[in-house]
DNA sequence: TTTGCAGTTTACGTAAACGTAAAGATGAGA
DNA sequence: TCTCATCTTTACGTTTACGTAAACTGCAAA
């Protein structure tokens, strides 16, 4: 689990170049988050050089991404979890940030199982209408050979 | 459970102005809606009235929106429920873009999860703090007063 | 009759999240 | 030394999902 340079992957900085591939986003899309302050990569000469933790943070981002925050959002939960020191009443605000985002969370989730009981009962239909025509239904999971 | 005109409000069609109040959203955006195609009110003259279907898919569709999902992604997942008939190919078509779905749906949930428990352990963390402290939490569920 | 509200169409404006092109720097290899 | 890939900054363009303003209609209460 060693790279060229003798470390472990995890340990390495990476180019800009290394991490859209890694993660599928475009050197456009990196520079961007840089400039809205969710990444702040170290710097050798002009190259932006990216560690663990950058790569932790973009993962992050994606994450709120794909469940369809924006950016501004994305950076309020981020920040969440680097606000550890405060006082009493910091905490107590940060709490309440918290719960806040938990509705939030659990009101997509219940979204998501909605959406998934309804594509359930289409799938359903569908089957039933394919035994009718006396064909068996080949997708992902269900092989036909099996 | 009758309104004035004597019929569950179930069954009654509503202005748009009522939509607007019911769901949250303006008129702006119930006419933009329909101008992608995704609802079409019946009219009376000029004004649009909305039935029963309509507002079923305008739940769906806010539903999507809320899973940040396109306007675009939403019109086909929507047209998945109404496309029940056709020949095995369709169907199996249709098996396989519901199967990418869920998919999709399934990656929002375990990111969710994932948001979640990070999440927890940051308010973990937090009424770990406030307690040394000597702080009592009071958030919406764990009134200090109970 | 006038006022006012709720609705309509048309059309330009806007914020977010990047895409894309231009022009230049830099280091490795032929 | 030249070239190529990869990086940089700057800046304008684009798509999505509406916002907003203007100008008009229809109806109902004052």
């Amino acid at each position: 689990m060693q790279d060229q340079a003798g470390q472990r992957t995890d340990e390495r900085e990476h180019s800009i170049g290394e991490l859209t591939r890694a993660f599928g986003v475009t050197a456009r899309t990196l520079r961007f988050y840089e400039e809205r302050g969710l990444l702040r990569p170290r710097r050798a000469g002009q190259q932006r050089l990216y560690d663990r933790g950058d790569r932790t943070r973009l993962k992050l981002i994606l994450r709120g991404r794909r469940l369809g925050f924006s950016l501004q959002e994305i950076e309020e939960i981020v920040s969440l979890y680097e606000a550890p020191q405060g006082e009493a009443g910091q905490l107590q605000r940060l709490l309440d940030r918290i719960a806040e985002r938990r509705a939030e969370l659990e009101q997509k989730r219940r979204d998501i199982a909605a959406v998934l009981s309804d594509l359930a009962q289409v799938e359903a239909g569908c089957l039933e209408r394919l035994d009718e025509l006396g064909q068996k239904p080949a997708d992902a999971k269900r092989e036909s050979r099996a």
